[in-house]
DNA sequence: AGCACGCCGACT
DNA sequence: GTCGGCGTGCTC
C-alpha cells in the first residue's frame, strides 16, 4: 500500500493522507501537485509533502483524483520555507501555500449537471422548477451548477437537482480545469504550395480579381524578403491595411497558412545600456559591503535619500550574475514603480523579471515558471513581498530596499509574515547574502548593526553632492493667532510655493489623510455621523458629495441637515487631501494640480498616469498621501510641504515616533534632487517636538538613540518580541468574556508580560467587535516554548462552547 | 475555509 | 404544512 501526505490550501493545521497506486508512488515526487477529493464534493489542488507506506489508523484514506505535474512545482527548499513561516508566524501550511502559489496553479472543481440518457418518462410528473432544468438540458448536455441559478431565478438550486437525481434524469460530474492558459499568438506565412517563384506569379494572377487579397499577399512577400522572423497576423493586417476578414479568407483558401506560437505576456524593449560608473562614495560603499559580506550574512546600507543606493545595488547584482547566481530584489508594493523597473531593465534587459500583485494570474504563472526552469530571463526578480515564494535554485543575493517599510509585514490574511525577516531566513537557507537598504532604517535593523549582528555601510552624501533639503518648522498655532493662515496654508508655505512655482519648479504637498474631512459635526448639537457597521465617524468626500467609511466601504449621500437636530449647521472638522487640493486651486488658480491617493490611483495604471503627468511637468503641484514617498524620483521638485505633522506624531502606537521620522524624512527627500537645494516646510502645532527637531536636523542617530532608550524603558522591540492576539466576534459580550479568559490563562504563565485585553482605537469593524491581548516576550525567553504554551491555551479555549465562533488571530512580531 | 446537516420562524 | 435562516461539526 502506498500513501502520500499532502498540504491543502485551507487553514487547517493537519496534513491529509491519500492512497495512491504503486505506479503513482513511483512517479510522484515531493512538491508535485495532485488533485484530491475533499469532503463530500470538493476537489482541491494539493502539494505532495511526503510519500510513504504507513496506512492511517483511524480512517480510510481516499484515492487521489489525478496527478497534475510531471516534475515538482515546489522545491524542497520552498517547502522548508513554508514550514518555517507556518511555525514562526503561527499559521497553517495551507495558508502559506495559498500565499505562495500563483492562484492559477490552484485548480478548482466545478459541479456539472449532466443529462442521463433515459428511456421514456412522464414529463408531467416534473415540478415546474424541475421541468425548467430538464428543458435547459435539452439544448446542451451539461450545465454548470451555478448557471442553474440563472435558469431557475433563485439561489438555492440544490433541492431541485436532488429531485431530478432521484428521478434518474440527471447525474453530477466534477469538472476540473486549469486556470492558466498559455497565450497563443497567431502567425502567418505563405502556404507551402506557393513558395516557389513561379507559383507565386501564378497565385497573383488568380487573385487579380481580388485586389485587396492580392495586396495582402504582396505585403507579406515584401515583409518576408526583409526579415526571416515570423509574422504576426496583426503585423500583416497593419502592413497591408487589410482587415482580419480578408486575411481569414486567404487562410481559408489555403493561400496563407496560420500557426500559433506560445508567448510570454510580459515583454519589454531591449535596450541594454552600460551601467553607470559609481562615484567615489559609492565605490567605497560597494567595497565595504563586499568586505562585510565576508564575515556577515546581512549588511545594512544606510544611505541618505538620493545618495544613489540603486547604483550600488546594480553593481552587486552584476557581481552575483557573474557568479551565475540569482538575485531577489524586494520592494514595498507601492514602490514598485515603472521608474525603477525601467531603470533596472535598462541595465539588465531580459534577465529582469517583475513579480507583484498588479500582474494578472497568467503573468505571475509565467514568471514562476521562468524562475523554476532557471531561464536567463528570470535571473533577477524584482518584486513585492510575495516574490519570496518563487522557486529559486541558486539564490546568491537578496536586496530588501526601503527595509524600514511597515508594509513588508502582511496584515490581513494569514500568513502574517514580515518579508524582511523572512527574506533573511530565505537567504540563509541558500547561504546567500542579504542587503538591507534604507535612508531611515528601522530601529530593529539599526540596533542589529550596533550589536554586531549585521554589518553597516553608510552613504552620507547625496549624489552629485547636492545638499540635503533645508527643513523649516512652521508653528501654526502662532500663525492662527496672528491670522496668517489661509485655510490650511500658512503665509510661509504660500510664500515658498509662489517662489518655487515662479521659478518653474514643482511643489509636493503631503497630507496623510484622504477625502475632504474625516469628521462632519453639527455646530448646534455636536452630533457627528457614524458608520453603522464600524466604530468610526464617516469621512466626507467632496467628490460625489458622499460620506464614506474607510474601514468597510459604507457610503451615504452627504447630509444637508444634522441627523439628530435637523439644523443645517453641519461643519467639517479636520482635513484630507481633497480639501487641500481644493484650497490650492483657489489660492493658485494659474497652476495645474494633481492629487494622488487611494481614490485617484485605482486600476492597473492608476499611479502611472499621475506620476507621468507630474514628471513631464504637465502638473505643477502634487497633493497626496504617503503614497508619494515611495521610491519616486522627481527631478524638478524644489518644495515639499507637510500640511500637518501632528496627527502622525500623536498616533497611539509605540512606533509612531519612529514612523513619523521616517515618513517626514522620506517626504523631505523628494525635494531638490538634481542641483538646487530643496526646501521643506513642516506645519505643526508643536514645533518643539523632539522628532520634528531631529527631522529638521537630519539627525538619524539622535532619533535612534532616543527611541532605543524608550524601547528599553517600556519593554518594546528590539528588546522584547510582541505577539498580538485579536479576538473577533459580532457579539460584544462574547469578545469581552473570551478575551478575558484567554488573558487570564496567559497570565498564569507569563505574569506581567501580558497586556490587555484592550479595545483597539477602532473597536468595531464590519459589525465585528475587536479586542487585543499582547504578549511581551523577553529576549532570553524561549520563543518556541512560548508558542507551545500559547497553542495549548488556545486548544483549551477552542473547547469551551461559550467561546465558539470567536475568531482568534495571532500576529507574531506585530507591526 | 467550504459545505453539509440540523433545528427554529415567516410564508403559500 | 414548507422554505430558508445560519449555528455546529467535519474534512484524509
Amino acid at each position: 500500500m502506498h500513501f502520500i501526505d499532502v498540504i491543502l490550501p485551507i487553514p487547517l493545521e493537519k496534513r491529509f493522507t491519500y492512497s495512491i497506486t504503486k505506479a503513482e508512488s513511483e512517479f510522484l515526487q515531493v512538491g508535485m501537485r495532485v488533485a484530491v477529493p475533499f469532503g463530500k464534493s470538493k476537489v482541491y489542488t494539493a502539494i505532495v509533502a511526503g510519500i510513504h507506506t504507513t496506512a492511517p489508523l483511524v480512517y480510510e484514506a481516499k484515492e487521489i483524483h489525478q496527478i497534475l505535474d510531471e516534475t515538482p512545482l515546489v522545491s524542497l527548499k520552498q517547502l522548508e520555507l513554508w514550514a518555517w513561516i507556518s511555525n514562526y508566524y503561527l499559521c497553517s501550511e495551507g495558508e502559506v501555500m495559498r500565499a505562495a502559489l500563483p492562484n492559477a496553479f490552484l485548480l478548482e472543481s466545478e459541479t456539472l449537471v449532466v443529462k442521463n440518457t433515459v428511456k421514456e418518462f412522464d414529463a408531467a410528473s416534473l415540478k415546474d422548477d424541475e421541468f425548467l432544468v430538464y428543458e435547459a438540458l435539452q439544448k446542451s448536455s451539461s450545465i454548470k451548477i451555478n448557471e442553474l441559478e440563472a435558469v431557475l431565478n433563485k439561489r438555492n438550486v440544490l433541492p431541485v437537482v436532488k429531485g431530478l437525481i432521484e428521478k434518474s434524469l440527471i447525474h453530477l460530474e466534477e469538472e476540473i480545469y486549469e486556470k492558466y492558459k498559455p497565450k497563443l499568438v497567431q502567425y502567418v506565412k505563405l502556404h507551402e504550395q506557393h513558395l516557389k517563384e513561379d507559383q507565386l506569379q501564378q497565385l497573383l494572377e488568380t487573385l487579380s480579381r481580388a485586389p485587396k487579397q492580392r495586396e495582402v499577399v504582396l505585403s507579406l512577400f515584401m515583409m518576408q524578403s526583409k526579415s526571416k522572423l515570423p509574422f504576426k497576423v496583426s503585423d500583416l493586417s497593419e502592413q497591408s491595411q487589410a482587415s482580419n476578414q480578408i486575411i481569414k479568407t486567404l487562410i481559408d483558401k489555403e493561400v496563407l497558412q496560420s500557426y500559433y506560437i506560445q508567448t510570454d505576456r510580459i515583454n519589454f524593449e531591449d535596450d541594454t545600456t552600460n551601467s553607470k560608473h559609481l562615484n567615489e562614495e559609492q565605490s567605497v560603499a560597494l567595497t565595504q559591503i563586499l568586505n562585510q559580506f565576508e564575515t556577515q550574512n546581512v549588511v545594512l546600507l544606510h544611505g541618505v535619500t538620493s545618495s544613489g543606493k540603486t547604483e550600488v545595488y546594480v553593481k552587486l547584482i552584476e557581481n552575483a550574475l557573474e557568479k551565475g547566481e540569482q538575485v531577489l530584489y524586494l520592494l514595498p508594493e507601492i514602490a514598485l514603480t515603472t521608474q525603477l523597473v525601467n531603470r533596472l531593465q535598462n541595465y539588465f534587459g531580459e534577465q529582469v523579471a517583475v513579480f507583484h500583485s498588479k500582474y494578472t494570474i497568467h503573468e505571475r504563472v509565467e514568471v514562476y515558471n521562468n524562475v523554476l526552469n532557471s531561464l536567463d530571463k528570470a535571473k533577477i526578480i524584482i518584486g513585492a513581498r510575495s516574490s519570496l515564494f518563487l522557486p529559486f535554485s541558486n539564490l546568491g543575493l537578496v536586496i530588501v530596499d526601503e527595509e524600514h517599510e511597515q508594509s513588508y509585514k502582511q496584515y490581513d490574511p494569514a500568513p502574517r509574515y514580515h518579508a524582511r525577516d523572512t527574506a533573511i531566513v530565505l537567504a540563509h537557507m541558500y547561504k546567500a547574502k542579504t542587503l538591507l537598504g534604507s535612508a531611515t532604517p528601522s530601529i530593529e535593523s539599526y540596533y542589529n548593526t550596533q550589536i554586531g549582528k549585521y554589518g553597516l555601510v553608510e552613504l552620507k552624501k547625496r549624489y552629485n553632492n547636492v545638499q540635503l533639503p533645508d527643513i523649516e518648522l512652521v508653528d501654526i498655532k502662532v500663525k492662527h493667532k496672528r491670522k496668517l493662515m489661509n485655510g490650511h496654508f500658512s503665509d510661509r508655505l504660500i510664500e515658498e510655493m509662489e517662489l518655487t512655482l515662479g521659478e518653474g519648479l514643482q511643489v509636493i504637498l503631503f497630507q496623510n489623510r484622504r477625502g475632504y474631512s474625516p469628521i462632519v459635526e453639527c455646530n448646534t448639537c455636536g452630533h457627528a455621523p457614524q458608520c453603522p457597521n464600524c466604530d468610526v465617524s464617516l469621512t466626507y468626500h467632496h467628490y460625489r458629495s458622499q460620506l464614506r467609511c474607510h474601514y468597510c466601504g459604507y457610503t451615504m449621500a452627504m447630509l444637508q441637515k444634522c441627523m439628530a437636530c435637523y439644523q443645517p449647521t453641519l461643519n467639517t472638522k479636520g482635513f484630507g487631501t481633497e480639501q487641500i487640493e481644493q484650497e490650492v486651486k483657489s489660492i493658485f488658480p494659474k497652476y495645474k494640480i494633481a492629487r494622488m491617493d487611494l481614490d485617484t490611483t485605482r486600476g492597473k495604471y492608476g499611479y502611472e498616469k499621475i506620476i507621468t503627468a507630474f514628471e513631464q511637468k504637465e502638473t505643477q503641484i502634487l497633493v497626496g498621501t504617503q503614497m508619494l514617498t515611495k521610491g519616486l524620483d522627481f527631478r524638478n521638485v524644489k518644495l515639499v510641504g507637510i500640511m500637518n505633522a501632528d496627527n502622525m506624531l500623536n498616533f497611539p502606537d509605540f512606533r509612531a515616533h519612529e514612523r513619523s521620522f521616517q515618513l517626514f524624512q522620506q517626504v523631505a527627500g523628494r525635494a531638490g534632487r538634481t542641483d538646487v537645494q530643496g526646501k521643506v516646510l513642516i506645519q505643526t502645532y508643536n514645533p518643539l517636538h523632539n522628532i520634528l527637531q531631529q527631522v529638521s536636523e537630519h539627525h538619524y542617530l539622535k532619533m535612534f538613540n532616543e527611541q532605543l532608550q524608550e524601547r528599553t524603558n517600556f519593554k518594546y522591540p528590539p528588546f522584547y518580541r510582541l505577539l498580538k492576539i485579536t479576538f473577533k466576534h459580532r457579539d460584544y459580550n462574547k469578545v469581552e468574556r473570551s478575551s478575558e479568559w484567554f488573558a487570564k490563562s496567559l497570565r498564569q504563565t507569563f505574569k506581567q508580560h501580558i497586556l490587555g485585553p484592550e479595545f483597539p482605537p477602532v473597536s468595531r469593524i464590519r459589525n465585528m467587535y475587536l479586542k487585543h491581548v499582547m504578549i511581551k516576550i523577553p529576549q532570553q525567553q524561549n520563543l518556541q516554548k512560548t508558542k507551545e504554551v500559547l497553542l495549548k491555551i488556545n486548544s483549551s479555549f477552542q473547547a469551551i462552547s461559550d467561546f465558539k465562533g470567536v475568531r482568534v488571530i495571532f500576529n507574531v512580531d506585530y507591526y
